[in-house]
DNA sequence: AGCACGCCGACT
DNA sequence: GTCGGCGTGCTC
């Protein structure tokens, strides 16, 4: 008898253990890689072998596994092994490490089999993600044969086979039957034996008949020489890393066609990954437009099918290039050539539930076991990837020119401190109601873009002060006009609007900030100004978006609002002014991060203007203007900016000089989660006195920024150390690994 | 995740 | 006296 060792693909936390089971002898193909069906307890799951194990134990008797779900293991070498990496990385279990590799949550279905007596005789368990087949049709050698030899007198048939020979592929009854081979001329084919009926899986493909026609631009010198560099390490393969920084309009997706045309006519598969697909709409179409039917798409929005089948293309090579999201990085290749990363500095790579991977750091390394390149493009690249460019680790490539020689916008600073010393009491300053003004008398656009944070409307009392706060979570309900309700954004509940203060019973109750309604209402009443709003309310659909901005950019309206996602990945030839209403919203935030998600939010957002014929205006109204991220966004001057950054990154002692990990104690009961969290930051400055040299630094535990969400109180605690490895593997083998209500964040995007 | 085991409050 | 609350622990 064979034994396995089976991770459990249970959605818990603390399951680190794996267990051992016996494999009957008709399953003896099972091997490592392989997803199988287990008795666990009292339920049946689905769990994937990790290793064999060399004998019966001793201690117990183990169960035999049921059944396995797939024809082949589903993982290979690579994955397993990325798996195992990440899973010591991230501090997750290996199951929940493994289980991102798998396209939905759990993929086991249960089958009663009946006997004649209708009396249940056994279960039957399999894959229950559908695979949909038709009836295709495929001429044999006979056929072949009889084809040659041709019967004049048998003009259908001798039509069926030619057309049947000639597509290379089988071809199904609807097909047939539109180049007139009908279903009786078939049935007699295949009685003579000069054709046969085969069974071919159809793949759902939601993009189809999406394309565009293929355009294909002249480079600039500086994209030829980007291609050239990226294409030495497709030929010659070999892990390197390329950081393809880029500033807006330098035209980084040409680059990326190039490099994955290079890869794929080596024969190689390609992996774009991007930040959020409703946004790339645009990509996907030059992709499609190039490359065809080779292009697979995988979003979140995909059904667990039609990733499925996503899944099953890259791995049977039956598609060459995947555009994808986050997840993608996950997909299963069947010879991966170059990984690209688009907006690599995109904050949406990392998954904010855990296992809290980025997706950046998951293609560096699945790269660095296949040994093949990497390119990350930005024009605003993370901090700690342009350091490693700076430091020879990454190969800097740089697009300094726009592709078009169309210039940079220009970008004027708004004082809002001013405006409300004049009385502008407006979301609009001077500046920039006069420059929708004229830009809607020249017939041209405006994208205006609007920070939600800070522009929130919540309600407070005018008497004690007091603002209005969910009853489950430690923050400011939101109102909507919508319903006439309040919102919390933490836990989703919602409560009327009261009649008085809950604190101290006044009627006088307010309501303050400026949401999109009222901003949007404000413009709206400007003459000549057709607005058109874009959030996460107006796209909630699966092409909403890309509608959303068809429209707009048909002309029918001449002024987009909307939170960041219109800063983001479009390109409107007759924008030519971008409005930012507050620019330092996102900058006050108490985080590390602040500085640099403000002046990529910033650069993009004026990157947005003149991308046509037309030379670009940016008012950026702020009230802080004397800023120094502020100054340098608008001189859209990345380097100087990074150069800074760099400086106080440093001095604080913050990525990329460190390593943070971020410690999150939940509990309802405020005291017993902070003794919980004391406990954790007194085991790790045991580990600090033991290793002097590690230079680790230890802060909280300090309640986190919302104390408390969904009636769980929340404290931090903040690790800091140059290689994190020996904390990791410390706390890997401390009781706090499988604490339920213990969770690590490696890498946080932010640490309050 | 399920499910059992186990130890404390309000009820036929 | 017991029904049932959910805290804790186990599943090869």
């Amino acid at each position: 008898m064979k034994y396995i060792n089976v991770a459990i693909n249970l959605p818990v936390k603390n399951l680190f253990k794996q267990f051992t089971y016996a494999v009957p002898p008709q399953l003896d193909h099972v091997d490592v890689g392989w997803r199988v069906v287990v008795p666990f307890g009292y339920q049946t799951v689905e769990g994937f072998v990790t290793s064999l194990a060399a004998a019966a134990p001793a201690e117990y008797e183990c169960k035999e596994i049921l059944a396995t779900l797939d024809t082949r293991p589903w993982f290979d070498a690579e994955m397993l092994a990325t798996a195992n990496w990440l899973s010591e990385y991230y501090l997750c279990s290996p199951a929940e490490a493994m289980r991102l590799f798998i396209p939905g949550k759990t993929s086991i279905k249960r089958q009663a089999v009946y006997n004649d007596e209708g009396k249940l005789i056994a279960y039957d368990y399999e894959n229950k993600l559908k695979i949909k087949t038709r009836i295709c049709f495929v001429v044999t050698k006979a056929g072949r044969e009889a084809l040659v030899a041709y019967n004049k007198r048998l003009r259908a048939q001798m039509h069926a086979l030619e057309v049947l020979a000639e597509a290379e592929r089988p071809l199904s009854g609807e097909e047939l039957a539109s180049v007139q081979v009908s279903a009786a001329t078939l049935r007699i084919l295949c009685e003579k034996g000069w054709s046969e009926r085969s069974e071919q899986r159809v793949l759902r493909n939601s993009y189809a008949n999406r394309t565009e026609l293929k355009e294909s631009l002249h480079l600039t010198d500086e994209q030829r020489q980007a291609v050239e560099a990226i294409g030495s390490a497709i030929t010659e393969p070999h892990q390197e890393t390329f950081l393809l920084q880029g500033i807006t309009g330098s035209g980084k997706t040409e680059v990326y066609l190039r490099a994955a045309a290079q890869a794929m006519e080596a024969g190689k598969q390609v992996l774009l990954l991007v930040p959020e697909i409703a946004l790339t709409a645009q990509i996907v179409k030059r992709f499609q437009a190039w490359f065809g039917d080779e292009v697979a798409v995988a979003h979140s929005k995909l059904s667990q099918n039609e990733r499925a089948d996503v899944w099953y293309k890259m791995r049977t090579n039956s598609a060459k290039l995947l555009i994808g999201v986050r997840s993608a990085v996950f997909a299963p290749f069947s010879d991966l050539g170059l990984i690209i990363i688009d907006e690599e500095h995109e904050s949406s790579y990392k998954q904010d539930e855990r296992p809290n991977y980025h997706a950046r750091t998951v293609a560096l390394k699945r790269a660095q076991l296949s040994g093949i390149p990497v390119v990350l493009g930005s024009a605003t690249p993370d901090l700690e990837s342009f350091y490693k460019a700076r430091q020879g680790t990454y190969t800097h490539l740089r697009l300094l020119q726009r592709a078009n020689g169309s210039m940079l916008p220009h970008v004027e600073i708004a004082d809002m401190r001013l405006e409300l010393q004049r009385g502008n009491k407006s979301v609009l300053s001077a500046a920039l109601n006069d420059a929708l003004l004229q830009t809607a008398v020249q017939g041209e656009q405006a994208i205006v873009l609007l920070n939600r944070r800070g522009f929130s409307t919540f309600v407070m009392c005018r008497d004690c002060g007091e603002s209005i706060v969910c009853p489950h979570c430690a923050v400011a309900l939101v109102y909507h006009s919508a319903g006439e309700a309040m919102r919390c954004h933490y836990c989703g509940n919602t409560a009327p609007i009261p009649d008085e203060c809950p604190n101290c019973h006044s009627r006088r109750i307010r309501f303050f900030g400026t949401g999109t309604q009222k901003a949007e209402a404000e413009i709206a009443e400007l003459p000549e100004i057709r607005i058109l709003r874009m959030d996460q309310d107006s796209t909630v659909k699966k092409f909403a978006h890309e509608d959303i901005l068809k429209s707009f950019s048909s002309g029918e309206y001449n002024v987009l609002l909307g939170t960041q996602m219109v800063a983001k990945g479009h390109d409107i030839p007759n924008v030519t002014l971008v409005g930012i209403l507050s620019a330092d919203s996102t900058l006050n935030l108490p985080d590390f991060r602040a500085s640099e998600r403000t002046f990529a939010l910033l650069t993009q957002a004026a990157g947005r203007a003149g991308r046509g014929d037309r030379a670009g205006h940016v008012v950026l109204q702020t009230y802080d203007p004397d800023n120094p991220v502020i100054k340098l966004a608008a001189t859209q001057d990345y380097d100087a900016f990074a150069a800074s950054e760099l400086e106080i990154r440093q001095e604080l002692g913050y990525p990329p000089y460190t390593e943070i990990l971020k410690i999150t104690v939940l509990d309802k009961e405020e005291v017993r989660g902070s003794s919980l969290a004391q406990r954790i930051v007194n085991f790790l400055q045991t580990l600090q006195l033991e290793h002097p040299e590690q230079e680790l630094l230890v802060l909280g535990p300090f309640p986190a920024i919302v104390a408390k969400v969904r009636d769980l109180y929340r404290m931090n605690i903040l690790v800091k150390c140059p290689q994190m490895e020996l904390v990791k593997r410390a706390l890997w083998n401390s009781e706090f690994k499988e604490c339920r209500n213990v969770f690590f964040d490696v890498d946080p995007v932010s640490v309050v």
